[in-house]
DNA sequence: AACTTATTCAACCGCGGACAC
DNA sequence: CGTGTCCGCGGTTGAATAAGT
């Protein structure tokens, strides 16, 4: 019964890979291929790796086409985009940037642009304060000014960072989720340029609008046929849709608990995912939309969906092109948001 | 120059779903 | 159907390096 055990872990060499040991690697892949078995690998070549050791030395490092370092400006749209709509699926957002993998867009993220992303927003709310205790200076109003509260700052959820304090704590009203207009505000930044001389944006000001990300991607895939895709991206995509019901992704119910305290995120990004309610449209997958999930596989959770038609999910035609349009997305987006939320109100 | 602190990133670990028996 | 292994994923660690004092 069962296969045979994975690997004799006390007789396995750990820690940073060798070149001749890459070299071996290599070659007998490409010779070879994986043969389907990541675990016996190690022993046909000699290697005293364990077999996920391999696989993961293979898929992060001696894959051909892979590109270490230097994101590019759109790529970090795109990390952002996805992370925001979908959170941490590093294999997905991968599966949308060739060259690619899980593990470099992961410690770049986790290394790079949430702390660039934190940072915007802490200039941001600098200056913010800084005007407005000018504006109650010049008023005269110097009793209780130095003491910002509530209702001098006008994102009471997204405190002056760094203050990685404890969640807020939600109410019975649920403030967060009220205080939508402030996080979509958030989020339209956030959908824009990432560079560190960036405008800011105040309101009234002009918006540098967001990429739209379904055309950007699109566009990567036309210039990368699928077998420049990464070996582990069209697994990824095999996603059975009830993975994801009752997730993080779900804006209702015990999924939204589910983030809570999950790992070290820092708050103001927890929130940012928990409030984000622009889905990126042909993921519908990813958010336990049944209704849409089975409607393209015809089958009942459980039924994997194919390369092919996952495709066509993931890149949709441009839903607009121009600022106007994402206006209008964005209305739309609060309506639905809105009606999510407060079934019947108008 | 010596030491400390921060940053980066390759690699490891553990978990959960899929699958072989 | 139950058990055990394989595989892939996301989170975390820790060594190497860079930057600061």
């Amino acid at each position: 019964m069962g296969r045979a055990p994975c690997c004799d872990k006390a007789n396995v060499k750990k820690g940073p890979w060798s070149p001749e040991e890459d070299a071996k690697l290599k070659s007998y892949i490409e010779k070879h291929g994986t043969g389907g078995n990541w675990i016996a690998l190690p022993q046909k070549i000699g290697l005293k790796r364990c077999g996920k050791s391999c696989r993961l030395r293979w898929l992060n490092y001696l894959r051909p086409n892979i590109k270490h370092g230097g994101f590019s400006e759109e790529e970090d749209n795109i990390i952002c985009n996805l992370y925001i709509s979908i959170g941490s699926r590093w294999s997905i957002i991968a599966a949308q940037l060739p060259g690619r993998t899980d593990n470099d867009i992961k410690n770049y993220w986790n290394t790079r642009l949430k702390k660039k992303l934190l940072g915007k927003q802490r200039k941001e709310q600098h200056a913010r304060r800084v005007s407005s205790l000018k504006q109650e200076m010049r008023k005269g109003m110097s009793e209780n000014s130095m003491v910002p509260n509530q209702e001098s700052n006008q994102n009471p959820y997204w405190p002056e960072l760094p203050v990685l304090a404890a969640p807020i704590p939600y109410s019975n009203q649920e403030p967060r989720l009220n205080d939508h207009a402030s996080i979509r505000k958030l989020l339209i930044k956030l959908g824009g340029r990432f560079s560190d001389d960036d405008q800011m944006i105040h309101e009234g000001a002009s918006l540098d609008f967001p990429i739209d990300i379904s055309s950007t991607t699109q566009q990567i895939y036309e210039h990368h046929p699928v077998d420049m895709l990464p070996s582990a991206s069209t697994d990824t995509l095999n996603i059975p849709s009830y993975q994801f019901t009752n997730t993080q992704y779900n804006m209702e119910g015990e999924g939204l608990d589910m983030l809570q305290g999950q790992n070290s995120l820092p708050v103001e990004i927890e929130q940012m995912v928990y409030s984000n309610t622009q889905r990126l449209d042909g993921l519908e997958f990813l958010y336990g939309d049944e209704l849409a999930v089975n409607n393209r596989s015809g089958t009942a959770c459980g039924e994997s969906v194919g390369w092919g038609e996952m495709s066509s999910m993931v890149y949709p035609p441009p839903v607009a092109s121009n600022y106007e349009g994402l206006q209008q997305g964005m209305m739309l987006q609060e309506c639905a948001f809105n009606e999510l939320r407060y079934p019947g109100v108008q």
